[in-house]
RNA sequence: GGAGAGGUGGCAGAGUGGUCGAAUGCGCCUGACUCGAAAUCAGGUGAGCCCGCAAGGGUUCCGGGGGUUCGAAUCCCUCCCUCUCCGCCA
């Protein structure tokens, strides 16, 4: 949600960023319903001031008195009144919010124009892609890949999407968790573990309702939701919290198992691990202070860009142009391994900052001890990183001739193992 | 799942229809005293929204929602949560 201040005072600010992100919304709507909301309120608070007035009054007078008779009588009138025009409010309100709802977060202005996937810019990229191995192939089709990686058991006992990883396959899933979360308690996230199933309204306060609601896996009766990301319930964390402004930046990591239904996905991107309903991934959160946010993202990437680097594997990072970021998002980095069976780049991890934009939705403040204020906290949040496609990019970038994939010296003390077999 | 108790400000804890955003204590801030500190004394100390250039004014909030009433922290309904005991269980 954006400050309704900004709507009102600055309203070309928010058409800039609506065009900015190529989204189609009746920004005069919004503008709309926010005056009458405001001309309603201050009709029923007018009314509300005569009648506490009168409160007063009558708390002084003696309850049998004509003057309380008379007073009584007219307070009857102002109180249908009250009652009729604040049902017309509560409706003015909810229109006004949900017109609120529907206008996203302003892009940075470091974000390039843009509204596809070809215009996001590439930020840099890292590692050799030409030098790798020649025979490489996609993971899916090295010999043995069924043996750790079975899509047709896990299709059997749950649907397409859920694989059972078995032997070497867990193990070095297991491992990769392992490695994400020693490296995020190594740059000071406080290791999480959260709930995985979330209700809605952290499902809202994060932005996943109601515009995403068929992505999620819902449980009934209880109506809980299998979280998509940790950021859900790392985030809502300090719903309706102050937080003390020295306290800042906070920063937590969370391993999850993550759940996307991928509604409407079918297509040539889902072979192998490259797209599966249920993923095991490690997330970083930050709560920061409003002036240091956009240098916490630039942290936060670096965070998750080191893992790349210590895996020894070919990346990218883009810089998303404005049509290509999130709703809530301001600027985002998307961090690219490089697959080479596929001779294709795999989404790692999206790093974004939200400003206050989730902030205010789950009402999430800091208060300042010089000044007593209290203001909104900006979020960031980037994945470090999503381990089936890393694991991905490990085993068609790693195969030796010998059939066996070579485990990052970096990840050996977890795996415990240099080499990873599929017989 | 069953029975009972309870949810009030940063914390503890009063308040059972009227002048209550709410006593009191603790904590915190400011001032006095002190070389300084402690102790003591005095004062202050919640959040949101609306109007206003501002000064300031108005209004909402006592777990959430609904109701009764001229008026609700207080009465009624409903939902949620916490605690104790019992049952079940990894």
């Amino acid at each position: 949600m954006l400050d309704p201040k900004l709507i009102r005072e600055s309203p070309e600010l928010v058409r800039a960023a609506i065009a900015k992100k190529h989204l189609a919304v009746d920004f005069d709507a919004v503008l709309a319903a926010d005056a009458a909301w405001r001309a309603q309120l201050q009709e029923v608070e007018r009314l509300r001031a005569v009648q506490k007035g009168a409160n007063a009054a009558m708390a002084a007078l003696a309850k049998g008195s004509p003057e309380f008779a008379a007073r009584l009588a007219e307070m009857r009138s102002v109180s249908s009144q009250v009652k009729e025009r604040e049902a017309g409010l509560k409706a003015a309100e909810e229109t006004c919010r949900e017109a609120m709802l529907t206008l996203p977060n302003l892009p940075h202005a470091s974000v390039p124009e843009g509204s596809t996937p070809e215009e996001n810019v590439v930020y840099s990229t890292h590692g050799d892609t030409a030098a790798a191995a020649p025979g490489a192939v996609p993971h899916w089709d090295v010999p043995g890949f069924a043996r750790l990686f079975d899509f047709e058991r896990g299709s059997k006992v749950t649907g397409a999407g859920f694989p059972f990883f078995i032997g070497d396959g867990a193990r070095l899933s297991r491992a990769l968790i392992n490695f994400f979360l020693e490296e995020g308690a190594r740059s000071g996230y406080v290791e999480v573990s959260p709930p995985i199933l979330v209700n809605a309204a952290s499902a809202t306060a994060t932005g996943q309702l109601p515009d995403k609601e068929g992505q999620m896996y819902e449980t009934t009766p209880d109506r809980l939701f299998a979280i998509p990301t940790a950021e859900v319930p790392l985030t809502n964390f300090y719903r309706d919290e102050i937080l003390d402004a020295e306290a800042l930046p906070v920063r937590r990591c969370a391993y999850t198992p993550c759940f996307r239904r991928e509604a409407g996905s079918y297509g040539k991107d889902v072979r192998g691990l490259n797209r599966v309903h249920q993923f095991d991934k490690v997330e970083l959160l930050k709560w920061v202070a409003p002036a240091t946010s956009y240098d916490e993202l630039e942290g936060l990437r670096g965070d998750a860009e080191r893992l790349l680097v210590k895996l020894g594997l070919p990346y990218r990072i883009l810089l998303m142009c404005g049509g290509e970021l999130g709703f809530a998002q301001s600027k985002k980095y998307d961090l690219e391994v490089w697959a080479a069976g596929q001779r294709r780049w795999l989404e790692v991890s999206s790093c974004s900052n939200f400003e206050a934009f989730q902030a205010r939705r789950a009402q999430i403040r800091s208060r300042s001890r010089e000044t007593g204020r209290t203001e909104l906290v900006h979020t960031l949040n980037g994945s470090a990183l999503a381990v089936p496609r890393v694991l991905a990019a490990i085993i068609e970038n790693n195969l030796e001739a010998d059939g066996r994939v070579r485990i990052p010296p970096a990840l050996v003390p977890h795996f415990g193992k240099s080499h990873l077999a599929f017989a």
